[in-house]
DNA sequence: CGTCATTTTGACCAGGGTCAAGACTCGTGG
DNA sequence: CCACGAGTCTTGACCCTGGTCAAAATGACG
């Protein structure tokens, strides 16, 4: 999952989602911390999400973290460069995966169907991830903040009477490394919308969107006066 | 082209260069200026970049602007979501192109050589783009600007006596749209590059690289101090 | 409960953005 | 061939966003 520019990319990814076959039999489950693969480990599986979350991250020798995305349901994993995964992978929220053997991305000919939707998963990525780019390179903290909460609100947003709730299973630190702030600036802005009446936060994990259209304003760089 | 993190994912664009023929009779001239495509265009073809340089762009409503990337020999452009350009790109240096149907990315059973390499093509896209953001989130200003001439004399500098030699075609407003800062910025880093000895700058679009250690050190977040 | 990690808040600071003025470049036309 | 002018680049002064450091509040868990 990247920051998307709103209303442009909303939800094709879910779209291939019942494009492959769920097919039951190879389907796996895997625990809260567990470790999908390593940076160069060698890509045995990519792997469709269909539910859970998972993190993917990428380190500088000095430490400092970028998280390169989350994968919800519907994203698919594991891309790999010269046969080797280019990012660690571990599990957020337990996760129910769908394991595609790397040869159905490398080579058409075994399964045409399943091979044109990996395509077609790692075309989206692009797309997607230079939408992600806009964000990273051009947007404030603020704008950050409510992008990234718009994209969840659409993506895994729960109705819950007149409201719609989404869950922040990852920590500040890892939105932080996601969106290239910091933890504290992560909070602030956070603290900033729920003080706009634009967010309540019902509990560390639990963000339940008051006004959408306001979320989705602040979003694109109008400023939020206090309620 | 991208800034990946150095000795990664050096030169490895280029290795596909040879693999897909250069099918001389289908190979095309564009002068500066031109414009390859616009975002939202329905694709018609890919196009692999023999010489000469593109520059794919991404605007937010309210004008700001991201350079998505610069199109160096070697690379390939025009992946598309959903069959329509994602970015506009136009002709920065006057480029030799090798355009690809579409159908050779989509379809592989066509030309299944072709077809191969274009999805390793987007693969490299994909992992090239996870260390740029790493960049973009996590990097100072003077990383940003030196790791970009690292990159850039990796990939297209010109060895001149003692030293390598660097063109940069694009302004410095480009720069500082594919880097996420302002053209003062780079400006400024450009300037502290050539006070601390580390490059000289021959004239604006010409970076002659004194000391390529020195560079790379400060790409990795090492101060450099006056000389 | 007590301990430890995470989150929030505050005070302070600096990296880099903004605004403005000069220096360069380069194309055009007299 | 040179003068002009528009665009680009550099430099300086100032300021604001967001980072840093520190401490308090909250939460997770044995």
């Amino acid at each position: 999952m990247y920051v998307t520019i709103p209303g442009e990319t909303a939800a094709p990814i879910l779209s291939i989602g019942p494009r492959i076959r769920p097919n039951r039999a190879i389907q796996t489950r895997r625990a809260a911390g567990d470790y999908l693969f390593f940076e160069g480990d060698s890509v045995k599986h990519l792997y469709q999400v269909k539910s859970g979350v998972l993190r993917l991250t990428r380190l500088l020798e000095d430490g400092r973290r970028q998280v390169i995305a989350f994968g919800y349901p519907g994203d698919i994993v594991g891309f790999p460069l010269d046969g080797r995964h280019h990012t660690d992978c571990d599990v957020l929220v337990e996760a129910q995966l769908v394991p595609h053997r790397l040869a159905a991305l490398e080579d058409g000919r075994r399964d045409p169907e399943l091979h044109r939707d990996l395509v077609q998963a790692a075309l989206r990525e692009i797309a997607a991830m230079q939408d992600h780019f806009l964000m990273l390179g051009r947007k404030s903290a603020a704008e950050r903040v409510a992008s990234f909460l718009c994209v969840l609100v659409d993506r895994v947003g729960a109705d819950i009477g007149r409201y719609r709730q989404v869950d922040l299973p990852m920590s500040r630190a890892d939105i932080a490394d996601f969106l290239g702030l910091t933890t504290e600036t992560v909070s602030r802005s956070l603290t900033m919308l729920r003080k706009a009446g634009v967010i309540d936060i019902d509990n560390v994990h639990t963000v339940i969107v008051l006004s959408p259209a306001a979320l989705l304003r602040q979003s694109e760089g109008q400023k939020v006066r206090a309620a």
